[in-house]
DNA sequence: ATGACTCCCAGTGGGAGA
């Protein structure tokens, strides 16, 4: 049964062997991976093919950085939004076994009303526009990442704080809301799931003792893959370790 | 409490993340 994940891995380079041991206990069929913060040239492609890894990269330096790492070889790779300028590296897709694959980090947006929360918006229209394309193209198609935004009150630890913050203000809740209106499904609550799931938890205040975090790690699958998917969960062991990202890894599993 | 941590590039601090 194909598996998939996504991993906001906060620095490739840093994560590289709790990447290697996660995917040896949870040997997916791909992986969507966020934040490497690494450019192509310094991308680890013979360390990842030598436990059995193809991957392909779209980088940059610093900031950023997304990747997709599969079994089997993927084919018309796409980097980046088509048609979109954008000078971050936030989108690489492909198609691997038959299954159109996008990985993606949308844009914090750091405050409303800011020009980043502005850029975040232009960025998800044009994401929108894009995956419908896609999807006409492609009806298996699995949307993962780093979404940056709780869609709804019981994906945030403390909804009364956080209402109108960012990753919950109304605006990026319309924006997820219209990626659903596409056809495509959040696998993660076509289950019943714990209270209290959380992707994310920041590094400060003990977040990730007192499990204060948000969900904003998602995998949206089509509507013709939806009645397949038979499982979605959160991992929250890798945020147990040392020096772990504060992202956890979310993965699918999707019936033949 | 306008913080707290972690990463990066830098260079003995500052930006960004969420």
């Amino acid at each position: 049964m194909p598996t998939y994940a996504t991993w906001n891995v906060n620095s490739l380079t840093v994560r590289l062997p709790q990447l290697l041991a996660w995917l040896e206990a949870n040997p997916v069929d791909a992986i969507a991976l966020q934040e490497t913060k690494l450019v192509d040239e310094k991308f680890p492609h013979a360390e990842l093919a030598a436990a059995g890894w193809q991957s392909v990269a779209h980088g940059q330096r610093t900031y950023n950085g997304v990747a997709l790492l599969s079994r089997t070889p993927a084919s018309d790779v796409q980097r980046g939004i088509p048609g979109f300028g954008d000078e971050q590296a936030r989108v690489i897709a492909a198609t691997v076994g038959g299954m159109r694959l996008v990985g993606a980090y949308f844009p914090n947006g750091q405050a409303p009303g800011s020009d980043k929360f502005a850029y975040k918006m232009r960025w998800q229209d044009a994401l929108h526009d894009w995956i419908g394309d896609e999807l006409a193209h492609h009806p298996r198609l699995v949307l993962m990442g780093d979404f940056n935004v709780a869609p709804e009150d019981r994906d945030v630890y403390d909804p009364v704080a956080w209402a109108g913050q960012i990753h919950c203000t109304p605006e990026e809740r319309a924006q997820f809301r219209r990626l659903l209106d596409l056809g495509l499904v959040d696998a993660f609550r076509l289950f019943d799931q714990p209270d209290r799931s959380w992707s994310w938890w920041d590094y400060r205040n003990l977040a990730f003792r007192r499990n204060q975090g948000l969900r904003i790690d998602h995998i949206l699958v089509s509507a013709a893959l939806a009645p397949r998917v038979r499982a979605c969960r959160i991992d929250k062991t890798p945020r147990k370790s040392e020096r772990p990202s504060d992202h956890a890894p979310v993965q699918v599993e999707i019936a033949d």
